[in-house]
RNA sequence: GACCCCAUCGUCUAGCCUGGUUAGGACAAGAGCUUUUCAAGCUCUCGACACGGGUUCAAAUCCCGUUGGGGUCGCCA
């Protein structure tokens, strides 16, 4: 059962879409939708020298992967002939005249204008402060107060739902659906979003374009509901929104009269909440081509589930799907990554020896599972006689390069046995080397001390006590961190 | 500057139309629980009716003014 309610929403291809107008385009089609009506895109591509196909092919890939499908699409370019006619006919009328230059020219008669907003109510105008229109410009394109309107009406625009910032185009153009016979459509002006100091967003104060949050790895559903959420509330309570439901419940009138700021924090949250409750399925689709651009996996090579696996682990703590790339590459490359401050971390401690006892438990595992992975790492932990962590924080640094992350034995499990033997096997190479760079230093370190009492007397020796001590703790394996600089210092300072 | 719009926690908002609420929720912040880290989750805390006049027994709610913020003043859209 269809009704005659039409909106449109027409953006103009001199740049990207963004977010307030993306929001616009929202409640247009979520009205479309409600009133089982028709949703329509319009192109206001009038202004021939500032509109770029490549603008034109971004609003478009916006709004389809925003899901917001339109019934009917025309290009204002291709009208000119429409608007002509009727500023023509304004012309023969004698409601509008010729300027010198050729331009076309609406008169504007002494009036009081009232516009009826569903959202505002009555607005009141003075035609005083309206100039007579221009409808045919020079260059004989139309101007966009005068298309508008012709389109509007022809194309049947039941509702015209736009931006704040046109509420003060609306008189100019209710006379000219005056003047031209034309029934005026029913105007609601959406408040305009703000950026985070309250002005007008820009690329200062946070993205605007949606390619932009297409390409930080927001889902298209979490943009449409906090887009919603900024002048629209369903009611009792909701944040996170089911679409269906809200295309039942949406009302133009109920939308809010103040302008909203974007808040990034707001959309973070929905954003990690659309993909805690995502299928996997799902998530890995959008997540392959990410994963294919950061050289993790090859374009013809990859297995889904193992994917999937690896999803799971990571989906209750994310926020955006670019936080699932980064911090998933270790599981995914073949070497680990190490920001230099966690190597220093790991090297704090030698753990040579328990690394080994757990290589050979792993080893063990016939089923490398979560279950079979924790029994043997805590078997070891008793035996040992140490705290968990103790030992759960090193492998973590040793096996992802990093000190926080997923639980540490799903974690194992999905890196897989071969991996995490590797790794655990390197971070002893890593001890060993540290161990041998400690020994060089302590030979170093005697000749110096033998010199150093040579020339100087015991009392130096004693004042090196400590020092030694550091590099003597370097060569038992556990290396002291400014050993080596205290050494180098010791060297500069005394050695000459 | 002129004209227009708007005004509830830091932010998004419910409540306003049809006056009587301990002014509710969410994000953020802080605390705790949980714990192998970080998150998540759960519990709690902090936190608002811009101001001034009316009207009324009673005002976030109705009216007026002030202040503040925003928008528009193109042969751009």
């Amino acid at each position: 059962m269809e009704s005659n309610v039409k909106v449109r929403f027409a953006p103009s291809p001199t740049g990207f879409l963004h977010i307030g107008g993306a929001r616009t385009a929202l409640f247009n089609w979520l009205y479309a939708k409600h009133a089982r009506g028709k949703f329509i895109l319009r192109i206001e591509d009038t202004d021939l020298e500032r509109s770029k196909k490549e603008y034109l092919d971004e609003i478009l890939d916006s709004l389809a992967w925003l899901k917001m499908n339109w019934d009917e699409l025309y290009y204002q370019s291709q009208r000119f002939d429409i608007y002509r006619q009727y500023a023509e006919k304004l012309l023969k009328e004698g409601k509008a005249y010729t300027a010198e230059n050729g331009a076309l020219i609406f008169k504007v008669e002494p009036q009081k204008i009232k516009i009826n907003d569903i959202i505002r109510g009555e607005i009141e105008f003075d035609s005083e402060l309206i100039k007579d229109q221009v409808l045919i410009k020079e260059d004989k394109s139309p101007t966009y107060n005068f298309a508008c309107v012709v389109d509007d009406a022809l194309l049947g625009i039941t509702h015209v739902l736009r931006g704040d910032d046109h509420i003060s185009n609306t008189p100019k153009q209710t006379v000219l659906y005056a003047a031209l016979g034309f029934k005026v459509p029913f105007f609601a002006h959406l408040p305009l979003i703000l950026g985070k100091d309250g002005g007008r967003l820009s690329k200062r104060t946070g993205a605007t374009a949606i390619s932009d949050y297409r390409k930080m790895g927001y889902l298209p559903e979490a943009l449409t509901n906090y887009f919603l959420l900024l002048g629209w509330s369903p009611g009792g309570n909701q944040e996170v929104v089911n679409i269906e439901e809200i295309i039942k419940k949406f009302e133009i009138k109920n939308i809010n009269k103040t302008a909203a700021i974007f808040d990034m924090d707001k959309l973070n949250w929905l954003n990690s909440q659309y993909i805690k409750k995502a299928d996997s399925v799902y998530l890995v689709e959008l997540l392959i081509p990410r994963l294919i651009e950061a050289g993790y996996i090859k374009k013809e090579n990859f297995n889904r589930e193992e994917i999937s696996a690896v999803v799971k682990l990571f989906q209750g703590r994310i926020s955006t799907l670019e936080d699932f790339v980064s911090w998933s590459d270790f599981i995914f490359l073949g070497e680990v990554k190490f920001e230099e401050e966690t190597r220093k971390k790991l090297l704090e401690r030698n753990l040579s020896k328990e690394f080994g006892f757990l290589i050979e438990r792993f080893e063990k595992i016939t089923d490398f599972n979560h279950a079979a992975i924790e029994e043997e790492f805590r078997g070891l932990v008793n035996e040992l006689g140490i705290k968990v962590g103790e030992l759960v924080h090193p492998v973590r640094i040793a096996l992802s390069g990093k000190t926080i992350g997923p639980g540490l034995f799903e974690t194992i499990a999905i890196l897989g046995k071969e991996k995490t033997r590797e790794r655990l096997t390197m971070a002893k190479e890593l001890w060993k080397n540290a161990g041998q760079a400690g020994f060089k230093c302590l030979l170093w370190l005697s000749l110096l001390i033998c010199s150093a009492g040579f020339f100087s007397g015991c009392a130096t020796i004693k004042g090196m006590g400590e020092d030694a001590m550091a590099i003597v703790n370097c060569v038992r394996g556990q290396p002291d961190d400014s050993a080596l600089s205290r050494a180098d210092r010791w060297m500069r300072e005394n050695w000459w």
